[in-house]
DNA sequence: GCTTACGGTAAGTGAATACTTACCAAGAGC
DNA sequence: GCTCTTGGTAAGTATTCACTTACCGTAAGC
């Protein structure tokens, strides 16, 4: 697991960011109407959009003062892969175990 | 996301918790040789084995003394699931709005 | 029956981290 | 130029949570 997936991991840890990355799938989003709704803070969500864009989750965009966040393609089709490959090795040795019994 | 997927993300959002999983990957194992090789105690182990568990990422099956932990497939399909539908919804969402600008 | 191996649980501590308020920077509109 | 909106950052606090030591229960082997 390389250092990118350590973070995602992380970043997905948390149930405000996971609100968040919820929020995001309709499409983009500025802070103000992400931080909207939420039982937290507007600083506190900037806070949390740092981290999943170090993780490589979202994207932001700037347009006049507003700042669009959105889901980043690239950085799910990491962790996916990651997913993909764990679940085909992992998973087949498994069952493999269970049925030799 | 219903209440198994939430503490899912949060039973992997922790480095010592993916270690477990990752050591796992090959089979089954006792809590001894799992905690064998990690930084931390075994009673720190035993904890992290709960929080795993009621997440439904691994199972347990005490034999004699010892007691063997192994990944746990339902879970981790649910999982799959999740993640299979969000990316195909969420990300085709997002691919549409980026080709209409 | 006694000892040894294995592992879960309780209780307490320390550190990571999520949150707040206060402040500042930058763009848009008048 | 001034004001208003928007959002990032700093600093401090509070809570969560990962970890330790100590203890107990259970199964196996002699």
């Amino acid at each position: 697991m390389n250092t990118y997936q350590e973070r995602q991991f992380d970043a997905l840890g948390d149930v405000t960011r996971r609100a968040l990355v919820e929020r995001l799938r309709r499409g983009p989003l500025p802070v103000g109407e992400l931080a909207q709704g939420l039982p937290v803070s507007r600083p506190a969500v900037s806070q949390h959009l740092r981290i999943l864009k170090e993780a490589k989750l979202v994207r932001d965009e700037a347009s006049g003062t507003r700042r669009y966040y959105s889901l980043d393609p690239n950085g799910f089709a990491m962790l996916r892969k990651y997913l993909d490959n764990f679940w085909g090795e992992a998973l087949e040795a498994f069952q493999a175990k269970v049925e030799e019994k």
